[in-house]
DNA sequence: GATTAAAAATGTAATGATTACAAATTTGAA
DNA sequence: TTCAAATTTGTAATCATTACATTTTTAATC
């Protein structure tokens, strides 16, 4: 499915700025913040501003075509994917790297948990990953 | 256990501005923000300033005396109870409910996972809780 | 009690991510 | 082609958090 596919399917009406902010999230795994977005896109697209990369990510999250994720306090993080997995933050390169969801899978179909409408699930793990880990170790 | 000896227990020098702060989280079970814990203490200390709320939690996230929930991307809230335990963000009242925690009991005691080390487990859920969904339901 | 150095608290100013808003541009139907 | 709606853009504001310099407190020593 291409970028173009994408945002139609979720009743996004698709502009040069969208598809290549959708086709940036589906190509890069990487979980970038807006300013990353931006980064990588405004040298081939000149004329984007900082603020449509801002409205086109939160209409994505609202249109449910990516998640924000808030494992880091000190900016938001996006992803294209949004089936059910985890997040692991490294608190030394600070990237984000994707982990398979291991809560309950009962969970994950339940509406009410402790009495509470449950509509999103966010399971966020923090601390050395596995590269940076190997890398000190090296020595 | 009263604040000065969950501060001492964890290697925090007391202070009248520290007691307060942890008396303030042990009691109110709310996840209060920063800005919260400011506002209900600078009553009955008003020489209390607001960079020592922060620096005062952070110098608790550190030691381990209380966590740092990012499950709210506009600001942090804080935690006294350092026990492993889910939690609950409500987009309607914005509040901050305790869940019990629902993952694998052998995840809580790994140290790898897929490779990472893990130092903090954060099990985040959004969506409407009991109270509000029972306010609305009731007309 | 006086002295003093270290620790802690304070107030103000900066930082930086995000949002508000108004103007400019683009789109698509008529 | 015309025109209104949707989208994009740039700038200015917001606001949580942090940096930093100053003041105050603490606690040990004389």
């Amino acid at each position: 499915m291409d970028a173009f596919e994408r945002l139609t399917r979720y009743g996004i009406k698709p502009s040069v700025q969208r598809m290549a902010i959708m086709e940036y999230l589906m190509t890069h795994r990487t979980h970038p913040t807006a300013d990353e977005v931006y980064m990588a896109l405004c040298g081939s697209m000149p004329t984007l501003s900082k603020t449509t990369v801002y409205n086109t990510l939160k209409l994505f999250v609202d249109q449910q075509a990516a998640q924000m994720l808030t494992i880091d306090e000190k900016n938001a993080h996006f992803d294209g994917d949004t089936s059910l997995h985890s997040h692991f933050l490294c608190r030394r390169c600070g990237r984000v790297h994707d982990l398979p969801y291991s809560g309950k899978k009962r969970e994950a179909r339940e509406l009410l948990i402790e009495g509470h409408a449950v509509e999103e699930i966010h399971h966020y793990y923090k601390g050395i990953c596995k590269e940076c880990h190997e890398k000190e170790n090296q020595n």
